[in-house]
DNA sequence: CGCCTCGCTATCATCATGGAAGTCAGTTCC
DNA sequence: GGAACTGACTTCCATGATGATAGCGAGGCG
């Protein structure tokens, strides 16, 4: 009766959370995002306890999220990286402090993504690279890709009328 | 003992992984995303049990990513719809979800965003809205926003001389 | 030598999850 | 009009996952 995995699911975002989506991952990345490479480090900005946090850097290090590598013999010292794969996870950490910030920031920001050159606030879109159209407009869609298993068909299938992945519209 | 919340901290990735960072949370807005509504449809979709699929969804009826509402008095049906706040988190999804794509999916992609028009797979990138330019480069960078209190400042400040939340290079 | 740091591991009480079964209002079949 | 169904849950319970604290081993510091 173990936690359910979501490894074997056909769906990229099922398989993806099967890596990062326990307590505690997400943030994991975010602090090595931030520079912070060493356990202690972690643990003291995370305020995590040091069993939970050496179970997760280990599963985050099997996932191919970050390697663990000795940097230091005497006295014997880790620190953990971010792999080609886990970088490439800042995307969704970016969308999500952009939505973190625009719906749980009564307050306003405590972080903000800001152009270098210009210091003004950047706001992020998710565009498709080649035409740089904004990818939430209706004009794009979820189809079934060349893997896609007949339960997966069946949930795109039954795509309301909206667009993609269910939108209405926009709300400014 | 219980489960530490992330809700009181300032990082708007935790506060947002506070209302959607459960086992499960994702994968029911994913299905509230494809179309779905009703309790049956989530509950055969993703396999999950019934206790934990209603303890999910109060909760993100509470984190006000989900509204549920009684859409027949005889006999007693609850539908669960995508408030405004839950239909912003699409970016979120599809970041994931391509990100899953490119790393979790030997066998080749079960779910593709493609143009409507052409037909062609979009290549989701973040960028600046006013600029348009990808938010990757390293001419975006992370600051403390108003709200930043000493920690959030400590953290963004050992931010290391790579760019945006610490990429070294964007690798093809 | 005594004390401190870093990176963990070990323990243990408590919480959350997953599976199965039951409930309740109404609907359909025959 | 009674049996069987459906949809949306709730209850219960055996376990696994978490969180707090303590301790350990290798070494450095004064």
């Amino acid at each position: 009766m173990q936690r359910k995995s979501f490894r074997t699911m056909p769906c990229p975002i099922a398989r993806g959370l099967d890596r990062v989506g326990e307590w505690w991952s997400i943030l994991i990345l975010r602090d090595a995002f931030a520079g912070m490479t060493r356990f202690e480090e972690f643990r003291e900005s995370l305020g995590i306890a040091p069993g939970m946090l050496s179970r997760r850097l280990v599963a985050l290090v099997e996932a191919g999220l970050l390697e663990r590598r000795r940097y230091s013999d005497t006295p014997p010292r880790e620190e953990y990286v971010l792999t080609p794969r886990g970088e490439d996870f800042r995307p969704v950490l970016l969308t999500l402090l952009d939505w973190g910030n625009r719906h749980f920031a009564p307050e306003g920001p405590s972080v903000q993504i800001v152009d270098a050159a210009t210091g003004a606030p950047a706001e992020p879109v998710l565009v498709d690279r080649a035409t740089l159209r904004p990818i939430e407009a209706p004009e794009f869609r979820l189809v079934a890709g060349p893997a896609a298993g007949r339960g997966m068909k069946a949930r795109l299938a039954r795509e309301r009328p909206r667009d993609l992945l269910g939108r209405k519209e926009i709300s400014a």
